[in-house]
DNA sequence: CATGAATGAGCCTTCATTCAT
DNA sequence: CATGAATGAAGGCTCATTCAT
């Protein structure tokens, strides 16, 4: 039953990704894993320190995946505007969700609240996340193209939409495509919901 | 020790959700909550079937005091108007959630991911919010208050803003004001971020 | 099924103390002892930290009944000859030992080599022990009973002399009284082995 | 990585006297063994049974050094006087253990209430000594040089001074020539610890 | 109602040993 | 002979829940 090191090793996390995200971090035993993989509990260890390190070692795989896909925004960029390489972010976002549905999972579901040590995890990438867009947001109204505002919360507001609809894409087999989901995002962001009418009424509240 | 049947069991409730807040579901024993509220390991269980049970009475309580506060917006109430009403709901919301840290925390980190059962259950909450606000995108739409578009994506989009922001309020000390909080929301939902030049910008795209 | 807590503590230590004597260490599971005890597993863990703490509060007990049977020598007792201070001291040693097998199967066995840690707290005892010796040694000497030499070497041939008489003791049943024994012992501690031939024919080499 | 058989166990042999005497039985794991010698797993049941198989051989070939260093006792040696002989014998066991650090560590802590097989063979290496002093002493008394008395408690004395004297120069560095500890106990063995006053007094008692 | 001693299912982890290559 | 990946029995410990008093 031998194979090569790190064909298991693959294995073994292929197949903890899909427990940990159908039973989440606690009801996984190392036995589903076990089972599941065709292997016995002592080859489980040879792979892998212990179930803590297993599960830190997927979320922190895919929170670098994710950090790969998020590029920073060049406002001077002549291939792309700015509009643009948000949107492509985006993109990139929401299909690496939609083509690893049980990381996603993982990551909103089953890391939540697991222990300090991992909220802080959690919270680190999250701070990053909002650093990031608050630096677009800056050089955005430095540039005219934002109006001034809240920066923090606004980063915060932007991240929180993102986070629910990859929530909402994971959750349930939204049949919406990753255009349409983006673009109706984006529209939001930019122009707000309110048309002119509904703009004004709120202006002379 | 003599104690009314109810304030004992609401003295259970308030111990049980401070420990929960505190060390999320699967770290709270039952002896932290026995403990700290003075009584015996056995009449924990005169009170609640179990430790689930309790964890699921106190989101339950939480979600129905959050239901609450959230009132459906009247778009003819001749006493306030649509985005005054909808302003108030969302006060509402983040006073409550700040008024109630613990029961915050709970909702947001300790019952996320806690088993499928619980998942279902928080979905369905949030179900029903989405679906308050696609009747008033809807009705804003036909009042022409409110620009055509994907009203359930902007629903969903909504609804993050706001997870977002009271998971902010609860896991860091955010000073910034309940007002300005909602308010930048608000601004960023009704008008969106981008300048006339930021908007024209991206519709040249 | 309740017992008195004190009641209970010590059965479960008797019951533990012959399951180590009789296995080592190593070789005695929880479950042994708490098979034999008529107990559940849990409820070990009640009593008892852990397997390690249990053993430790069985050896030091020992060690402590042990201490109190050493008693120092007072060299102008009017009431005792030193000599019979140390006779009785050995006397109690060995009665000790004897009475409690077990126990004492468990010092010279199952606690020797087990750890560093362990190995200290022994060394530990066996020097004080050393030291009530040499000081003993060290009076002789000044008032002129003892002849004078190395010191340090002769405590400890006179705590190995104890050290087998007793390990003898307990793994065999030597069918010798215990004044047999202490008398033979000291004896030899006081006069040698030799004849005054024997003596002689020594010193001329 | 060629080599001989004979080197290779040979090999295996002292690495594993270095991890038995650092570790004691239990904690040596056959894996300390393998990597500090630097051959595989496997490798290592091609030149032993198990882990038991080495631990014993390691303490048979110690046992059969220490029974050479010990020669019977002659007294009509026309070469060397019998207290001679015994001061070549002791020397050369204290020598042993000296040069032998590891494995007297061995012999003294780790195979010790390892388990009741073990046990035995202890006690029965014992017994072969207490076999050869008690002959000695028959001799001796028969020769008039030994003062006749109890020989199995004297031979058990004899043999727990040594034993804690070699204990004392593994397990301390103890800086005391050899010459001077073996002295110090032929001196105390054959003349005991008192003057002619304090044998004196004793003997009044 | 209150108590808290007792229960025991459950799970993670270790490590000596085997065996296919 | 050598390798080292794989095995799986074994055992310590936790903690929600029960129940006799």
């Amino acid at each position: 039953m031998a194979m090569d090191r790190e064909q298991r090793r693959a294995q073994i996390l292929t197949v903890a990704t899909a427990v940990f995200a159908e039973k989440g971090y606690h009801d996984a035993r190392i036995d589903d894993i076990v089972v599941r993989a065709g292997i016995a509990r002592g080859t489980f260890y040879l792979y892998f320190e212990d179930k803590r390190a297993i599960f830190e070692h997927i979320v922190d795989g895919f929170l670098q995946r994710l950090d790969d896909a998020i590029r920073v925004i060049e406002l001077d960029d002549p291939k792309a505007k700015p509009s643009d390489q948000l949107r492509d972010d985006l993109l990139r976002v929401v299909a690496l969700f939609a083509a690893n549905a049980q990381l996603a999972q993982i990551l909103l579901s089953a890391a939540v609240g697991l222990d300090a040590d991992f909220d802080r995890k959690l919270l680190a990438f999250y701070d990053a996340v909002t650093a990031l867009l608050m630096r677009a947001l800056t050089e955005g109204e430095a540039a005219g193209l934002i109006r001034p505002g809240n920066r923090a919360v606004r980063a915060y507001c932007v991240t929180g939409m993102l986070k629910e609809l990859l929530y909402q894409i994971v959750l349930r087999k939204t049949d919406a495509s990753h255009d349409e989901l983006v673009d109706t995002m984006l529209d939001l962001m930019a122009f707000g919901l309110f048309t002119e009418v509904g703009a004004r009424a709120l202006r002379d509240a």
